[in-house]
DNA sequence: TTGGGTGCAAACGGTTTGCACCGGG
DNA sequence: CCCGGTGCAAACCGTTTGCACCCAA
């Protein structure tokens, strides 16, 4: 989808809330869908102060992140570091995440037919379907080998060491709790 | 499982860490495994601070529920209430979660087709799976029928209104944080 | 005896918000 | 002009942590 296009659709939903476009939200939606990495809302704001374009405050960063949230521009994630991964999907096909649990990298993957089991089972505990996510997480063909290799040590709960909970942060805090709210 | 057998296996798993059983560690342990719904934090800080036994903070809290996730005895699920819930899984089949929008409530499934699936799926893009989460957001019947009968309000941006932006935080941020991290 | 455990209160940190000024329509 | 938008800084809030004292093994 053309960046024009994507302007267009986000002035229309904005109108259509009574809202208006600014500088601001004009300059994240651009930077938003620029990028087709996932991204924080400090990546965001980081990119605001050092690229040049109009100034944009870190709660402008946020309530746009929402507004374009709402809208279903980008949609948000919780990726388990501590903070929240956003992506843009306007024009892009719904899919699902592998969480390397290693390096921290993300992947996507889609299956029709778990799509359709997901409805089957909803549908089987009388639940109408918003939306859903699925997250699986592992190690990537590179983490895991190294792991294999002995070269990276398990994470331990004080001495022995043990599997290593899965926090909600990064570096066991990286992220959040709060999971971001 | 019985009571008696899951302490025997938290203070294996205690010892094995080189670990203490300390009365604190045994009380919580006993109270997660007494509900059969999922909990808070905050709900077992509460609950120790009600029902008789030997003082616990909440503090001690946290730090024990990090252990007993760490041993599997239960598992942390953001269900998007600003806040992680809490069940125990010892003993228990793994399952996924179907969660309301409408009155939080949450329910459980499990379809080993989509498990295989997803081993699929991670196996193609080259990943050994340790874990996994599928949440299916949705209204439960009672709810569905509330809404069809338009008797609730769904959540707007501003004035118009919209389809509602799925926060981590209930009623717009009952919660959180975090993602709690 | 001794190293881990606990309570308390302060710190964390991503995100939200109150307020006074700014600017798009 | 008028109401929505923005920056700033403070507030939020679930969760984590430093510290001094306590206790299980």
């Amino acid at each position: 989808m053309k960046p024009e296009q994507i302007v267009q659709r986000f002035e229309v939903f904005l109108r259509s809330h009574g809202l208006k476009l600014t500088a601001q939200r004009r300059r994240i939606l651009d930077r938003a869908f620029a990028t087709h990495e996932h991204f924080s809302a400090d990546d965001l704001y980081a990119w605001m102060k050092t690229e040049p374009g109009p100034r944009v405050s870190r709660a402008t960063v946020y309530r746009t992140l929402a507004l374009l949230q709402e809208g279903r521009f980008v949609e948000g994630l919780d990726a388990g570091r501590g903070e929240l991964v956003y992506e843009h999907v306007l024009g892009h096909a719904h899919h699902d995440h592998l969480l390397c649990l290693g390096c921290g990298r993300i992947e996507e993957f889609h299956d029709e037919r778990i799509e359709a089991l997901q409805e089957e089972a909803a549908a089987r505990k009388g639940f109408v379907l918003v939306s859903h996510d699925l997250r699986l997480r592992g190690y990537c063909r590179t983490c895991a080998a190294k792991r294999a290799r002995g070269e990276v040590a398990a994470k331990s709960v004080e001495k022995t060491g043990g599997s290593g909970v899965a926090k909600r942060a990064p570096a066991d805090r990286a992220r959040r709790a709060g999971s971001p709210r």
